[in-house]
DNA sequence: TGGAATAAATAAAATTTTTTATAAACTTGC
DNA sequence: GCAAGTTTATAAAAAATTTTATTTATTCCA
């Protein structure tokens, strides 16, 4: 789509007019329900007939279509519009450590097709990069999407990561240029990338829980620990595209050494990886546990503990519990800092609000101030296990600005 | 000055014209430099005989002004055009806990005039609100100000204050309405108020050592202790306008109680007021200081204490690298979380930029990570004790988006 | 010193947009 | 069931803006 792509900056005719396309273009994928005219060109401050035109130009580009009359109370009613969501389409990958994903998305971010590969191993080698580019390209043929209509592809991938000059810090950063741009270089349409944690805090922000909220917190809850802060609006990216280490952050109890190199960071506390090492000191120093029959100690996953903790196994609740606490604690102590209206669970804990929540409460009002507190809201997210391929797809969205 | 404060939102060529000249103004106000009629055209998206007609009208109506012609290499010269600074003005009002400010800048933030009161105490009473009322109005009428061009009143107040709806918390928080809305009712321009961190931060913004840059934390290191958040350009605020009490998080070790009712705040160990307490409880535990010759134990304040480190008094240095070392470690975490690319101490500790700027930074390397630590400098505030009521003026351009 | 090159400012023509007027579609109340 | 009121949609007129052409100002170089 040529239409989405052009970013003329003259001073014209031309490029007026496809600016103002554009704002109505944004406009009506940002509202939930169609517009009338009189409705979008109050929006997008033109006149009517000059509103007409250029609707009546962007349905003979297939890119808007009419959606019956609205119902009102009285006048002659208008006619309603709204995109069409399959004018074009938006990829979204996920590069996990294990396993690559690929989807493509309408408009409305509905999954249209989806392809897999479990076999994938994660390596910082250019054969590996390799890979994923004769995957994503494989994807692409066998998902039948005419490329013309592909508006661009959004990859959220594990590790530090630059998303405004599409460098990646921790896998493929070998080469010369910029990730993002040697992969553009193999495909007809632009490519963005951005880290795990960022992406989960766009998909609450673009179709989650945190949708039209301007100050939120996204927790990033798996087996590591990120945290996504919007301000104003925007999420925070930080000079270099770092913010949201949150599990670095410098207030566990312990002196368990982290992967970063620190003692003291709060992930080697508050983590699906903590979680797993916290159950096996606990066995090992003569607690017991209902997950000891079915599995071998080193074998049980954080997401083990997790289920076991809502089926009520004693132990797993109580190391749940000191989880959310430390959790809590950390996020009083920037709710004091940043005041946000909620803040979002997501990431695999996400479902494990029954044994979360009250603790992760308990631990926030240890530290937070009684004004904030009191009006933030701590919920979790229900965007589901789809969230990280939806955002990765939304982060195309966002840079064309349509959501 | 109607010509700002019109908000027209209707889609007429009035109004048109209204934004377009609005953007010219905006334009100028935040070049560095006059700028030429092509060079204006470009950057407002207008054609030449257009932004010609309305630069001409903004002429006549005394906004704008010719100064000279532009030094080219070939060519015919261009014309240079700046807004005339003194076209109107906006005033800055500080409200301490003791002392009143008023000053009134043109649109460089030059000072054209200044009056205060050293008597003032304040008070959350129906009779101090009066007091800063009349005092404003006292001020406005000696300044000799044709009201006429008075932009609007930027006003810096200690406390809990919602910048967004203009509600103070601490202090005149017992009207019916809005404090803003209030004081509207008193002038014939609109009124603004935000607290003396945030106000602090918006000085640095603006015109100080955070100009240009889009992540920022801004210390504002006094008797209290707060932090301005600059994040994608923007200032935090929080849903209520609450964001950036630093002094707040709970990161101390001691269990010294807090102004706000609990024990383990920042500020009880790092502040100007914790420097005062650190001092007193070293000398009676039998410490020496050269400051102890001067006056009585009690009557020493931390700008004292901060006086000696700088004159070598051993006491006094340790005290201050102590506070330093522990906002370092607090700051180390909020890199992790934020990724800033400068952090600018302010407030009255700015000054003490030889005995703090070590210790801080020592602190930091304790929690943040390498990468992140290594892109962030670390810089003091040089804009001084006008810092303050310079911001507070500087709120009203902000809000006209003439900065 | 004067012509070629370059860029700004202005004038005139062409286009686009808004404004105003009118027609069409619909509800309500008598 | 029809007039009055309301809103949308379209048509024609008026205004504003861009486009193109022309004039003016300046540098460079022969």
């Amino acid at each position: 789509m040529d239409f989405f792509l052009k970013n003329i900056k003259n001073v014209n005719n031309e490029s007026r007019q496809y600016a103002q396309k554009r704002k109505i273009i944004t406009l009506l994928n940002k509202a939930d329900n169609p517009l009338t005219i009189p409705g979008i060109c109050k929006k997008v401050k033109l006149s009517v007939p000059t509103g007409t035109k250029l609707i009546n130009e962007l349905i003979n580009e297939e890119l808007i279509i009419e959606s019956g009359k609205k119902e009102t109370g009285n006048g002659r009613r208008p006619c309603l519009y709204k995109l069409d969501i399959n004018c074009t389409f938006c990829i979204g990958v996920v590069v996990l450590l294990k396993g690559l994903s690929f989807s493509v998305f309408n408009l409305e971010m509905e999954e249209v097709y989806k392809y897999e590969n479990h076999d994938f191993v994660l390596e910082n080698t250019s054969a590996c990069l390799d890979t994923v580019v004769s995957f994503i390209q494989d994807a692409i043929g066998k998902s039948g999407i005419d490329t013309q209509k592909i508006l661009g592809l959004g990859i959220g991938i594990t590790g530090r990561v630059n998303s405004q000059t599409g460098n990646s810090y921790n896998y493929f950063n070998f080469l010369e240029t910029s990730l993002t741009d040697y992969l553009a270089g193999n495909f007809e349409f632009p490519v963005y990338i951005d880290n795990d944690t960022h992406v989960l805090g766009l998909a609450e922000q673009a179709f989650g829980k945190a949708k039209n909220i301007k100050n939120a917190f996204v927790v990033n809850l798996s087996r590591g620990l990120g945290l996504s802060i919007i301000t104003n609006g925007e999420i925070a990216l930080g000079e270099q595209g770092f913010a949201g280490e949150f599990g670095h952050i410098q207030l566990a109890e312990s002196d368990r050494l982290c992967l970063c190199g620190k003692r003291g960071c709060l992930g080697t506390e508050a983590s699906g990886y903590a979680l797993e090492q916290n159950f096996q000191e606990q066995i090992k120093a003569g607690e017991t546990s209902l997950l000891l029959g079915n599995k071998d100690i080193s074998a049980i996953q954080y997401s083990d503990i997790l289920k076991a903790a809502w089926e009520g196994d004693a132990l797993s609740i109580s190391l749940v519990h000191n989880i959310g606490f430390k959790i809590g604690k950390a996020l009083g102590n920037m709710i004091n800092l940043l005041n946000p209206e909620v803040i979002i669970i997501g990431g695999k804990f996400a479902s494990a609000e029954e044994v979360l929540s009250d603790s992760i409460k308990s631990g926030m009002t240890h530290t937070a101030l009684s004004l904030p507190l009191r009006s933030c809201k701590l919920i979790f997210s229900s965007i589901g296990t789809d969230a990280g391929i939806k955002g990765a797809g939304a982060i195309v969205l966002r840079k064309m600005q349509l959501i």
